[in-house]
DNA sequence: AACGATTTGTTCGTATGTATC
DNA sequence: TGATACATACGAACAAATCGT
């Protein structure tokens, strides 16, 4: 028995989700059911063997289990795509990592106010923003939804000492109108003229899990952005951290001369 | 019992790995081990139970079990760090997704020779290719080490008339010493002159794993370049596929006036 | 509202196989 | 070769969620 039997079972499952026999949607036959379908001649295949199949499929990403009602092949979101902005001018005004269109698109976009917070920075943060030892930082954290669906959670790290040199606001848990760019040139005379972004995909923290409602066994991987911004002498002025779910999030960049995109088809593969 | 047994377990090791209690590669205690440690008063917690703990710890990508051996919390690999082109020019000479480093940073790089193929393409090509119907495409694909570990795989699928007129290097199994950028243009006068990329991040497919030795258990996700060029009357020349595990993989992209990375420090979370 | 049928979720026991040292 | 540790497989019982009657 090279193959064991429930990854016999999983890959037969995987082959016919695969050429079309099971649908997105689908309800894949219950577990009792399945029993027989794989079992050796008259026996029938052990629940738990079955079992171990389907959360094969689960961590593959193909199908999920709903208690009560039974398995169903997982259908494809339309997934947000964002474009990432190359131009300094063009990203620092919305204040975000990304230039998005969500009105645009006739999606109704949804910002929580900001959650501000004083604390230590953690030595990423520290590192990012030249800090030294343990100083103070102030973590703004705001959480976007676009049509009800949890998007994406936004946290930026500012040194201490920008309030300290008069920038109160942000310590105000509320959206600065004119954008933070601008407010830390007309407060401080601080201008940000280019950032860095490094762009990683990683496993969800159990906070994450709760606020895109990711569940346990899903495997649905995150796109964390970290920017670094800085100013015309080369000191950096804030550290934003922003994460995405894959299943729903999609980056577009472009470079050089390109065609507009024609209207593009969104079906699930 | 709101929260089941095996959760529990979890959890708490979860924790006791966050809080550096066990280190990356430190083995955790065996399952009979755990079967006592996590037991009500005198009664052992059933193997099993242990085992779903496991389970669920190898599926958030913090552990890894070996045969014979034990349960290890995973030690980060040193991730290597593409830069991505946002300039045209920098970008098309490399004839690649990213333009990368990886010898001036002392790490040997490898690519396989390209595997050639002529094919029907897939709707997803045809359509960024602006092909109708079943048309056939060249595809070229390689794959990337790095100090001999597997890093990524590449496709670049070119329209089949590209060889019709004259094109013929396109089915070389050999690199274009020249680059294939300069090679469509000396050929075919035909100038790329810009690109759109669209990023995504997914789980493995079957291919992937294999190449790039996932077990089937660990969790990591792929991340996805698909690029499209194009020539200066818009039209599109070729599509890439690139894909990267996340594990040993992070991206950076600099806009503007920023200070060059001072040496970074790589240890793991 | 209550109940039963169906389906997945959790927990335990047990036996045997396979990999490593 | 034996000991240890994880992997596979099966059986069983009860819990919890869902849906229709």
């Amino acid at each position: 028995m090279a193959e064991p039997m429930y990854r016999i079972i999983a890959d037969d499952l995987d082959r016919r989700i695969k050429i079309g026999e099971l649908q997105p949607g689908a309800q894949l036959p219950s577990e009792i059911e399945l029993r027989e379908e794989y079992g050796q001649g008259t026996a029938k295949a052990s629940r738990n063997t079955v079992r171990d199949a389907i959360k094969l499929l689960v961590t593959r990403g193909l199908v999920e289990t709903r208690p009560g009602q039974g398995t169903f092949v997982v259908k494809k979101v339309l997934p947000f795509v964002s474009r990432l902005a190359t131009d300094p001018e063009a990203g620092g005004i919305e204040d975000g990592v990304y230039k998005d269109e969500v009105g645009k698109r006739g999606r109704t976009p949804d910002e929580t106010r900001p959650r501000v917070e004083v604390q230590p920075a953690d030595p990423t943060v520290a590192g990012e923003l030249g800090l030294t030892g343990d100083e103070q930082v102030i973590s703004r954290h705001q959480e976007r939804r676009i049509d009800g669906t949890p998007w994406s959670m936004q946290t930026t790290f500012y040194p201490m000492k920008f309030v300290e040199r008069g920038a109160t606001n942000l310590l105000m848990a509320e959206n600065i109108a004119e954008g933070m760019v601008k407010y830390l040139e007309e407060k401080l005379n601080i201008k940000q003229v280019g950032w860095r972004d490094t762009i990683t995909a990683r496993t969800p923290t159990g906070n994450e899990r709760t606020f895109f409602t990711l569940s346990d066994k899903v495997q649905v991987a995150i796109i964390e952005f970290r920017r670094t911004s800085y100013d015309e002498t080369g000191v950096p002025i804030r550290h934003t951290v922003t994460v995405y779910p894959a299943d729903r999030n999609q980056f577009e960049m472009e470079a050089g001369a390109v065609p507009a995109r024609p209207e593009k088809n969104h079906e699930a593969k």
